[in-house]
DNA sequence: TCGTTATTCGAACGAACGTTCGACTCAGGA
DNA sequence: TCCTGAGTCGAACGTTCGTTCGAATAACGA
């Protein structure tokens, strides 16, 4: 029984934290189908069989990536949330952390995005599961929201995803040098989801919109 | 010189049409380098060697379902603007036509949303182009409510790709038995856009629910 | 020093990939 | 009747894929 905790345990998991971030990296750009073995290997400076000794499959990669981002997001809302009771700071805190992770791990949280229907069995539902324990957090919140009289009667689970819309598209456009960081852009989706991009000034009502939509679709239909 | 306009031409196109739906299918499922030719021989019905009678090549099969689902979506677009000069109106008509092409065309949308960076060269300066003047459409009409004095002064790129975020993530959830259509689904969508999800109470303001995650991150830390 | 265990890799496996080629069918004009 | 050109496809091309295997090396307690 060896003295230290397996000293060769810690290096060898160090590794292989090495290895799920160059494939982070090679899946964010290529896609996960569209990236090789081949090139995770030569990105990670590790040979093609040597990469099977730490992981077994592409798929397990995969799977390691998204698992790990996961749990580390969800347990560091909830380290977050702790102590904050009103409905409005708790969700622009799941916002903040959202896009502060986001922002800091781009290559998972891209990977995140895009591959979400590429696993399959086991690893599937283990990931299924834990996304769903995420998204239940966010839909608590909105209904905390509501309960204090705060949000208008909304379909709450199209609230919350085109929440984690707004937030999740942000790998499709965000470029580091030219864009906000995550403290600004976090207060502005925040402020988004909370109260829209109105100053306060009426409008035209729905139905009169839509009243007008539809007359010009009948004059389209009489002049084609 | 024929009579007729080339016959012929009309069922090749048709089968070309067919070609295109069925590779957005198979596209949509497996994604862009999931999807083998082979699968979209199986599904189309056409031999392997006989898809490349009408397609040059795969990336010509996935340029061809992105540039003609940009081209529809963008005419349907400004046809359904002329003659509505109020930016709210506007604003409702581009969520009404995105949330209706795509809840009408779920494949096509969710190529164009997933397999965005997958096409090379000239491909992919056209698609590009062609996306750049639907982006420049919703700004323009988001600067239209800014001028109108409606809109707060948010930074307008965040804004309208918040929105396109919102609205594009739906591939990734929606499903037509369950959630609404695309009427109720642009109605939900562009109030929260334009108001929020707030019913007109006072919350507790940003620079203190900052200050309260900070407090917490410093309790954190002396606990830790 | 030896034996054992952990680590690494070159070489190869069979399968699947995108694409090409040549041959075939068939309708329509000369 | 023959010829042409559009349409179709089976078979094969060379390449790359994920994965395996056995040998080589390094590390270390006995």
């Amino acid at each position: 029984m060896p003295r230290t905790a397996t000293p060769d345990s810690r290096t060898a998991s160090r590794k292989l934290e090495m290895i799920l971030r160059h494939s982070a990296r090679v899946f964010a750009e290529k896609g996960y189908e569209g990236a090789s073995i081949r090139d995770i290997s030569r990105a990670s400076g590790v040979s093609l069989s040597g990469l099977y000794y730490y992981v077994e499959s592409k798929q397990k990669l995969l799977y390691l990536i998204q698992i790990h981002t996961f749990n580390t997001i969800l347990s560091q809302l909830r380290r977050s949330l702790e102590g904050v009771s009103d409905p409005a700071a708790r969700l622009r805190i799941l916002v903040h952390n959202h896009l502060e992770y986001f922002l800091r791990h781009p290559m998972e949280m891209k990977v995140l995005a895009r591959e979400d229907d590429v696993l399959a069995g086991e690893y599937r539902r283990e990931v299924a599961e834990i996304k769903r324990r995420y998204y239940g957090t966010a839909l608590e919140i909105f209904e905390e929201l509501r309960r204090a009289g705060q949000a208008r009667q909304l379909n709450p689970r199209i609230a919350v995803l085109s929440l984690f819309g707004m937030m999740n598209w942000i790998h499709t456009w965000h470029r580091p040098q030219v864009d906000p960081q995550a403290e600004a852009l976090s207060d502005v989706m925040s402020q988004m989801f909370l109260h829209g991009v109105m100053n306060g000034h009426r409008v035209e009502s729905q139905k009169a919109s839509r009243a007008a939509r539809g007359t010009l679709k009948v004059a389209a239909r009489a002049a084609g």
